[in-house]
DNA sequence: TTGTAGGCGTTATCAG
DNA sequence: CTGATAACGCCTACAA
């Protein structure tokens, strides 16, 4: 609600911002004026008052602790004070503070105080894609956490792709964030982005997919463990062509999974086939192509391990299409245990991933890290154990 | 970083602040200083300044645009207008700024910024469950029109409960959201909360579940539309004893499949019977004790049009395992299009909500109004058009 | 127990 | 075209 007077500089200033058709049409009017020889420049006051209030609307003006303070003839530190239960403000005082607040609609400005107090009580989530069974449950659990200690959450998705992980970044370091809880996109091949979170001195946690070399707290799932234990049933199952279609090996997971495949097959004194671990392996339309390709060739696999539920399942459809028989002909383990997988027919042995957990895991690490009272706290990690369920897909007797 | 003088103000003060502890421990070794004659006080200064530094630990100090001017020689508001790209900034003095910005790992805060703007560029977002298909899918929507803007979002979860509901528009209010975008909790069956956001000036628009008397932008399905369709498609299909899992009647999305399902008899002249309009048959375990019900009945019904895939799907699964046929006896529809419909077995008959899309238009609604130039702007209403997707589950052919 | 003053980082206004 | 200054709303060191 700006009232100018119309002085040469603030026209000249106007102009000089680009404002300048309506800087003339002032002009032009003032010429009118003079023209006509009137005095008072009221009119033309009000004129551009009107203007102002149109350009320069913003929200009601919401009552501030000045307004309380003036209510009650008090000064506004102590109602700072009393809205915050300083144990230097009189009980009553502090009551009779609270109530105005509540009478007053006071809305404590979080910009404001954050800003004074160089924290935000933010939190910045990075993940791929917030349309996807894990992610979204992880955040579930993150926000569980991180709401009660008075934390929310600003999610940035990377659609995996790195230029957006670098890019959610920069959007929270500017929020001022308190940390960032991070699992880093497909495309995303070193760390240096990460690195100038930590020297920014901002708290950076990672969960899920990592960089295990990093010096910050993790929370990941037993990639290793989970496939291990899943390439033992199929092979207790009495499998034993067993084909890999995983993902990209610079992602620790698919990395440990496929280790993990290969381990448990060595382990068996089963071979390796180097044409039955797929790196490129994770989707649905994957998953049909790569069964087509490989049901066609002269030795084809009696099972199949997937990285991903969506390639099981694109896998399935493409067999049931062939007249493949799962799991006689072919055993088909999955991974993540998508809800879907105990519908679908036949129901699909999974790893369950528990990532409503992990979220939850990484929050409280979070929490800890940051009411810690040493400056420097020691990185810590947390592996989650997954859990094999078994399904029809897979189980032969 | 602070240096204190050791005044006795500032023990009595932090003596009220509680932190008694701390303070005679100072006026213990004050005392011993005196005892020994020690005039000067530099140690005590040396002790308490550690003290301060841990107990006041901060993020490392960020750079500001006051840095950068100091750097280049400049004022800070021309730097400021440099980096925001104001026409009255030479070219070169604005090149110079930006590269000395990326130079010293120059962070805009956002907080200083939107307090002194009277804005925050974040908009909120409050949702039952971020965890679930349909919002996650809307939020995916939401974002990827309001990042484009240079808005982000800021989600609040209610859990489906009324009170969450309320504290999540509290810390979103006091974050001075410039919008709030919304759906309503289950339990929540008045709107005064809401109209305490507009009467802030702020801008709320309701999506999917809505009070449709409120005078805000709203987006939602055509429930009506989509429920008489697929109350239509069983008609055709032969069914004639059509029972309604349905939800709360509060809650207009429920109650709008209801009445378009009720409409869909009544145009072909089918029996409303009272035990076949279930208002609380939502959840997979629902859905499974109502077909329990309903199959030891005399009467027993040859379709269920459900208002959730959830309750379809327990109903499937209840009468899978009762050996009913599926669809010849007893036809089924869900909606949502939850993403395993097209999975399961038999593949269920659903209703497609579009969820992307609506996150996009209600966005798109508010970027509309945030940047409209009049004060008002008049509701607006976008109705999205269901789809039936028709599976196995009711295809008696 | 309350008041005073100053500053957090940015931007709007006005002067030059 | 650039500089100086005063806010934005809150908090805190310090004074009283």
């Amino acid at each position: 609600m700006a009232f100018y007077t119309l002085t040469k500089q603030v026209l000249i200033n106007l102009f000089y911002k680009g404002k300048g058709r309506i800087c003339l049409h002032f002009y032009g009017i003032l010429n009118i004026f003079l023209l006509f020889k009137i005095q008072s420049i009221v009119y033309l006051q009000t004129f551009f008052y009107l203007w102002k209030e149109e350009y320069n609307r913003m929200g009601k003006k919401q009552t501030t602790i000045h307004d309380i303070a003036k209510e009650l003839k008090l000064n506004a530190s102590t109602v700072s004070r009393a809205l915050n239960d300083d144990s230097r403000v009189k009980k009553e005082t502090k009551e009779l503070v609270k109530q105005t607040a509540k009478q007053l609609n006071y809305q404590p400005n979080t910009m404001a105080s954050g800003l004074r107090k160089g924290r935000s009580n933010t939190l910045g989530v990075v993940i791929p894609r917030i349309n996807r069974h894990f992610f979204s449950n992880v955040i579930y659990g993150i926000e569980a956490v991180t709401n009660k200690a008075g934390y929310h959450v600003i999610i940035c998705q990377t659609d995996e792709s790195y230029e957006k992980e670098v890019e959610g970044i920069e959007t929270l370091l500017s929020a001022r964030v308190d940390g960032i809880l991070l699992s880093v996109s497909k495309q995303t091949k070193d760390s240096e982005h990460l690195k100038k979170i930590v020297d920014q001195g901002i708290h950076l946690l990672l969960f899920d997919r990592v960089f295990e070399e990093l010096e910050v707290s993790q929370v990941v799932l037993d990639d290793f463990a989970g496939s291990f234990e899943a390439v033992e049933h199929l092979v207790a199952q009495g499998c034993r062509k067993i084909a890999h279609l995983g993902g990209p090996d610079y992602l620790n997971i698919y990395r440990n999974r496929r280790k993990g495949y290969l381990a448990a097959l060595e382990k068996h004194g089963l071979e390796v086939k180097e044409e039955w671990v797929l790196e490129d392996a994770l989707t649905k339309v994957r998953g049909r192509e790569v069964i087509r390709e490989l049901m066609q060739s002269e030795d084809k696999p009696d099972a199949l391990f997937c990285a991903s539920d969506f390639s099981a399942l694109g896998a399935i459809l493409q067999l049931k299409e062939m007249q493949v028989k799962i799991p006689e002909e072919v055993a088909v383990v999955g991974f993540a245990n998508e809800p879907y997988t105990d519908i679908m027919c036949p129901t699909l042995t999974s790893v369950e991933q528990y990532s409503v957990q992990m979220g939850k895991y990484v929050a409280e690490l979070f929490i800890e890290e940051i009411q810690s009272k040493q400056k420097q706290v020691k990185p810590q990690k947390i592996i989650v154990s997954p859990k094999l369920m078994i399904r029809e897909s897979s189980l032969k007797k």
